[in-house]
DNA sequence: CAAATGATCCAAAACGTTTTGGATACACTC
DNA sequence: GAGTGTATCCAAAACGTTTTGGATCATTTG
């Protein structure tokens, strides 16, 4: 049987009230008496029991946070380092995390239902905006802390707060590396309709594209499943649709990398006859040969600040919904260069 | 205000023990009034308090795992591998998991102590075996059920249960492969020595060693810090001690890289002029040029096998102490190829 | 017809904390 | 000496469940 606060104040010869005001250091108990108290708690092996404890008070000390289940496939490095962060920073302010691997559905609404109407968690952090976020509908109905990677779809209400990077931006961006090397026939590879931020990388490659005085033409725009072999396909279809593409993105880093396999099958050299970028920067992406250009996101830290964010909420910081975007980087390594020469030597034909 | 059995019980017009043995759905409630319960529970949309559950049952359903803070560089690939089988298999069984980030030291004790004295957690998962590992003593003693990944330091005693690679049997298959293609003079960059497995990792080298009648040189075992830069190092002493080596086996794949690193920057082709093997088939090492030859584990299932045994104690299905010892695989690629012919050409010429 | 059985329900105790609202004793003030 | 403060302590209530040990009534059994 487990030491409790009856045995240490049995032993202690004081009351259970004040052998618990002892521990928790209030200060209408007498320096001496908790010193004694503290003394025979420690001796005994006394540990709270932290159910009955939250019972009592109403907070658990632990943040919920569901991930998805069955996906080891193309979120592995980016779930891995959020978490990293998230569990670094929530540990280091003495909260807990409790995770549950879910996908999407029935079920990981109850999960969330069990996790915040069953007082299991002081706080939520939510990872993956979707549209129409049936999740972030019952948070900010239940009116507990909680803080989201990503902000809404466009045009939906962002009444919540989040952090997220500006993919806009940064597609945008990864254009006009392209366009200044003088590529004027870019491909782009998409994410699933599905993912609340797939608009904003279309709207930043369109943008990349007017900069550059370019038109758009949506026969060079395909939607990849985010798996490697997504991008070798969906390069294949980019480059049989128009093969004087010189240059191609791809809106992670996996599915990049499937169109450096697939342009290598054509027998075209990755870099030299056709210029690649992924999204995410993925540790292969460093080693990838030929390395490969691409966006890098403190991902790590978004961790850290998603869970300062969400303290600051749960101990009564700020009240204000927070918007906050980080910086991505470009990184430009060797899978891009300038485009080959229109007319040049072609490599099968052309 | 949440609402609460009484709540159902009121509105439903019977008793909050009724409401409570209707929804647990014991037999000595009439079928139709558990109907009606039901039907009124879910119209408040009543959801039990889990904390007051768990105070009075002594259950959580959930399990924990204490991960290793802030080293976000050499482990990440495999932790999050783990954490995905370890979660989804938990959460397929209804369990939660509960992780907190701790660097070993006091602070990681108090946590173990938390939940498991604490009664957060109904078993525990241990993820890597050290020598005289304190983590090990304190959950045996509190009679918890755990699990353990990686067995005891060899001379230790080893009565819990656990899930381990023959990692000697791993080693010992590289040596083979490559003394198999003519290697005599093979190299070996060794973990830490806090690590429980290093001295397995040694023994496996030496008897690959004495298969093929070769001498076993102490001067050809250098110890990493399982870091890119580490392998890199490693390497550099290596080849400075005897230049002849014409085989390097690192006992992660990030330092395998990191001496291949190191041998190009001698002039040397990997592969060529000197092979190279790593452990652990992270992705980065498919996709290294040239790729890396390696050990393969399978993480993911190991996170499975860790759960369901782990729920086997939980629920009382097994008592017995379980040793489980998962098959390796070989995957051999473009970075070991035969030596470089002895007294041939050196590396600048031929 | 009394007793036993079975189906259905419930009051109250228990789980181990924290907190409320004093109680007690002593010192100090006027 | 009465009143006011202050320091120290504690009994009992409360948090929301589950479970124990019957109670009640209708039905069946001997």
């Amino acid at each position: 049987m487990a030491i409790k606060l009856k045995d240490v104040a049995r032993q202690s010869g004081y009351s259970i009230t004040t052998v618990s005001r002892a521990l928790a250091g209030y200060s209408d108990v007498n320096e001496q008496t908790r010193r004694h108290i503290i003394e025979v708690a420690s001796s005994l092996g006394y540990q709270p029991n932290l159910p009955a404890r939250q019972l009592r008070i109403r907070r658990t000390n632990s943040l919920g946070l569901v991930i998805p289940a069955r996906d080891h496939s193309y979120s592995n490095e980016f779930f891995s380092q959020l978490l990293m962060g998230i569990g670094d920073a929530a540990a280091q302010s003495g909260y807990d995390l409790l995770i549950s691997a879910q996908a999407p559905g029935e079920a990981e609404m109850a999960c969330y239902r069990r996790m915040v109407g069953g007082n299991l968690v002081d706080g939520v952090i939510l990872v993956r905006t979707r549209r129409h976020d049936e999740r972030i509908a019952y948070l900010s109905q239940q009116q507990i802390p909680f803080m989201v990677f990503g902000r809404a779809a466009p045009g939906e209400p962002c009444n919540f707060s989040f952090i997220d990077i500006d993919s806009q931006a940064a597609i945008r961006a990864l254009v006009d590396h392209f366009t200044g090397l003088g590529h004027r026939r870019i491909g782009l590879i998409l994410p699933p309709e599905e993912m609340a931020f797939t608009p904003y990388r279309l709207a930043g490659y369109q943008e990349g594209l007017e900069n550059a005085g370019l038109p758009y033409d949506p026969a060079r725009v395909v939607t990849g499943d985010l798996l490697r072999s997504g991008g070798e396909q969906g390069a294949r279809i980019l480059l049989d649709r128009d093969p004087k593409i010189t240059a191609i993105i791809a809106c992670n880093d996996l599915m990049a990398l499937g169109a450096m396999r697939a342009i290598e099958s054509l027998n075209l050299q990755v870099g030299r006859d056709i210029a690649v970028a992924g999204y995410d920067d993925i540790p292969a992406a460093e080693y990838a040969y030929p390395s490969l250009t691409t966006i890098h996101q403190p991902i790590y830290e978004i961790g850290q600040r998603l869970v300062t964010l969400l303290l600051d909420q749960i101990e009564g910081r700020n009240s204000a919904h927070s918007a906050v975007f980080l910086p991505y980087t470009l990184v430009v390594r060797a899978s891009s260069g300038a485009p080959r020469q229109e007319g040049g030597a072609q490599p099968e034909s052309s």
